[in-house]
DNA sequence: GTTCCGCATGAATCGATAG
DNA sequence: ACTATCGATTCATGCGGAA
């Protein structure tokens, strides 16, 4: 099953966002090679979310994901990138082996493990203690099928530390941060270029916060964490995978950033969910783009 | 090779700093089974420390270390915990699997991976490359022989003094601004909400910065990791040991906080070094306990 | 005694060059 | 061809000396 929207958006460019309902390694079939610049996705974990995802056991986890890898392996362009969101749970008080056990099956299929970022999640509620350790930390597992592939480092700066605060003394406080949101909304490429020296490359460490607010999705997916990968990995126009999709984050995130987006889900609750909300109510006139993007750029949509 | 030195704090407790000179897997043999309440240590990583212990390659990592491994098994107490700092380099664009491989063989020598810290560096390496962002995150994988380890969370919870007040202290413009910027909506935007909390929420990740002030010696340990563990896996009087002391960070912390200590070391200049460390050079008089620890206890000692 | 500033120093990584 | 060494790149921290 198949659904595309199609967007149009003020300057005449066009994002899609395709939709399958079914498992993944069956509708992956339909993609052709070599089609995808970016799988980001965080799989069901093992033995977790049962009601809708059947719950795959532990130890059958591997033997589980690897016929999908091997798809995602063939759908990825040579220079793309697989972003894998996952971490092992714990079993009668021991850490399960399957993620790291995954790793080395996935060499064997080909890719490479690139990278291990690591998602250091920032508390919601400071005033909220706890009687036990909390889990700050996500693997976030970079794989490839080659050593050059596209990467975006200038989309992703940060502003640098205080230690060279004397080279910004002309800036003001304001000007910092609003520079800051500007390269947070994803747009307005390079700006480091007329702002000199105030942006540092990033750490293979993310610190977000947790998605506090929407506790109506299942899958607590901060729209940082997509982003980030997103704007580093992908330019316009290119396709972004998510092969389990869930409440639709990383598509989302792929078209407001005028990427391509492609989901799968075998939920059909969630395949409505996403489908209704790639629907917008009204048709926009288009608006020109605005300074700074602080909205979310209106467009036209056309269901085929 | 040995040399026992013991102090006498204000209260009449005993603790003691045991220094061995040699291969820790030869040394490891004098000591009885079941004797070591945590273990921590940061073995030379593959490749690394070429000009002080040789460097390992990563193709024989494994099979260097599980002899050690065994014996840390043997010597650890039923209810004791192993911390092992490590992190994999980048081999060929690539991260190297020796790590994770010896996860694997560890359970089978009967070890339980328990728990994975993350050390979150807040000042790593610099460098740039095209396609790989600089490294800031370090392995802390815990073992344990048992389900029921001795777990002390009151002693990190507890207030003051302790890690999270001067880390707070120190809060750096930096922090405020970048961890701003990062995150779009919601609140906990900001560490700074942490300030005048009195209680520290433990989570398994440190975010604590390397020590390069010391040009002495080349143990860029901060003292805060293994503080932290010291208190969270052992009480007063129990026994440390670190197979790979180096400058002898763990067995000073260790005896600071009033426990034994065990070192172990295959380099002559790190030995004699850290003999001359635990050798003040007057006898003071001893102090009562002062609250929350700010100080650190002045002791007797003597060497048989 | 503060605050500020200059400076060396890291468990790094890649690509080119040398043996 | 394959391994070993070297230069270039980069940024936060804490120390010491100065204002």
């Amino acid at each position: 099953m198949k659904k595309v929207i199609k967007y149009i958006t003020e300057d005449k460019t066009e994002v899609t966002a395709d939709l399958y309902l079914g498992d993944c390694k069956d509708e992956l079939l339909h993609l052709p090679d070599n089609s995808v610049d970016l799988i980001v996705t965080s799989p069901p974990y093992a033995d977790q979310r049962k009601n809708t995802y059947g719950g795959i056991h532990a130890d059958n986890y591997v033997e589980w994901f690897l016929p999908i890898t091997q798809q995602l392996l063939r759908v990825l362009k040579p220079n793309g990138t697989f972003i894998l969101n996952i971490k092992e749970k714990v079993v009668e008080g021991e850490r399960s082996t399957y993620v790291i056990e995954l790793i080395l099956e996935m060499k064997k299929q080909g890719w490479l493990w690139t990278e291990e970022f690591i998602w250091h999640k920032k508390n919601c509620y400071p005033g909220k203690w706890s009687n036990r350790f909390r889990d700050a930390w996500e693997r976030l597992l970079q794989f490839n099928k080659s050593r050059t592939f596209n990467m975006y480092q200038e989309a992703v700066m940060v502003p640098v530390g205080t230690w060279a605060k004397t080279r910004l003394k002309n800036l003001s406080d304001t000007d910092k941060v609003r520079d800051t949101s500007k390269v947070g909304s994803g747009f307005g490429k390079n700006i480091s270029n007329w702002v000199g020296r105030n942006k540092a490359y990033p750490t293979n460490v993310l610190h977000l916060a947790t998605e506090c607010g929407n506790k109506k999705h299942s899958a607590a997916f901060p729209e940082e964490l997509p982003e980030w990968f997103i704007k580093l990995f992908t330019k316009e126009n290119d396709t972004v995978l998510d092969p389990f999709m869930g409440s639709g984050t990383t598509l989302l995130i792929a078209n407001r950033l005028r990427r391509n987006a492609i989901g799968i889900d075998v939920v059909p609750d969630y395949y409505e969910m996403v489908k209704k909300q790639f629907t917008p109510l009204e048709l926009y006139i288009c608006e020109p783009k605005v300074k700074y993007e602080k909205h979310k750029p209106k467009r036209r949509y056309a269901v085929r």
